[in-house]
DNA sequence: AGGTTTACCAAACAAGTGTTTGGTTGATAG
DNA sequence: CTATCAACCAAACACTTGTTTGGTAAACCT
């Protein structure tokens, strides 16, 4: 009769934090399907086939970095509209925590930008409900802002994150920051 | 002593168009490494290793859909920008070329939102410096526009620009028209 | 001590990639 | 009629892809 592991004191599952994040910081770079399996198990000291033990297929793997993301930058939204008050504060912080998530190096909520039209089937319709589900966040903002009566603010909810998922196209470091960028974003938008 | 071909009547390069046109409509819907030169041989009915008579190498491809699109879409919206006057209308009408040329399907201007980070440093030099050509004409137009002092003009081209070239990803056919889109997110920048 | 489980390696698999090579066809030119 | 050339095919090339299989060394539990 099987038991539970009853994980005693060392030897967890260590690797598989780090190979979410090994793959995470390679799917941001090249997107899925440009990175291979030995790619990101080189990069963690490992053969690619040894990754099978930790994911059962490339497809859960890309799952799984996505679900990360998206539960990341959730949290950072969620975490910055806490202190803010007033419904265009509120947009602002959550725009500046959405960039700052995606722009920052190494953080799995980059992959959020990738491109999941070429996934098939099944993943996508997957990937799609979960940013779907964060983006609602952000529906929820645009009803409380005081716009003028004739404006579709599903159009507006689109250009506005448009305009924050295209910046990882022509961000570089050294430039502005995430921070000012969302600013003068909402600035404008106001 | 070779001569000049002296093109009698028939017989051009009559498949070369129809091989970019092919290459632009598939690379705009998978992206460029995951279309292969079987899927685009296929589709015109020809073998892989036939279009090496056309073009030396795929980058060379890629390349050339790459700036057929470049010149179509400028040639657009410098044909909207004839006929209109006044800054904002100008600006409007050239970012509904933009997104007309976009979303049109089987346009080789559809590559344009094509990710070019992953391709050779030499190749990505040339696509970009294309791009930036094109994206020129927005400088100009932003320039002229009666906004705020404190605006940053260049931020305010991306993020104009970054909303236009995300709408690939969320529109689909049947909803708000191209037209539509444009003037609604140029009417909330104003 | 014996047996199980964890986490990996080494090597192969079939399928797909861009590209090259040599040959073949039909039309044109002299 | 013969030679040339454009435009293609057929088949292979070396390589990479995701994935599978069998084995193995160390840690764990009883």
């Amino acid at each position: 009769m099987p038991r539970q592991p009853l994980r005693t004191v060392e030897r967890p599952d260590n690797r598989k934090p780090e190979l979410l994040a090994v793959a995470a910081r390679l799917f941001a770079r090249g997107g899925f399907e440009a990175t291979s399996m030995r790619d990101i198990a080189g990069e963690v000291g490992m053969l690619a086939g040894s990754m099978y033990y930790h994911f059962p297929s490339k497809n859960e793997l890309i799952a799984a970095v996505y679900q990360s993301g998206v539960a990341q930058i959730g949290a950072a939204v969620d975490a910055a509209l806490e202190m803010a008050r007033g419904p265009w504060p509120r947009l602002e912080a959550a725009c500046v925590a959405h960039l700052e998530a995606l722009l920052s190096d190494s953080a799995h909520a980059a992959v959020m930008t990738a491109d999941l039209s070429r996934l098939d089937g099944a993943l996508r319709r997957r990937l799609v409900a979960l940013r779907d589900g964060y983006e609602r966040r952000f529906a929820g903002l645009v009803a409380a802002l005081p716009l003028p009566a004739e404006t579709d603010r599903s159009l507006w909810r689109l250009h506005l994150l448009g305009a924050l998922n295209w910046t990882p196209t022509w961000y570089r470091l050294g430039g502005k920051s995430p921070t000012a960028i969302a600013h003068a974003l909402v600035a404008s938008l106001r």
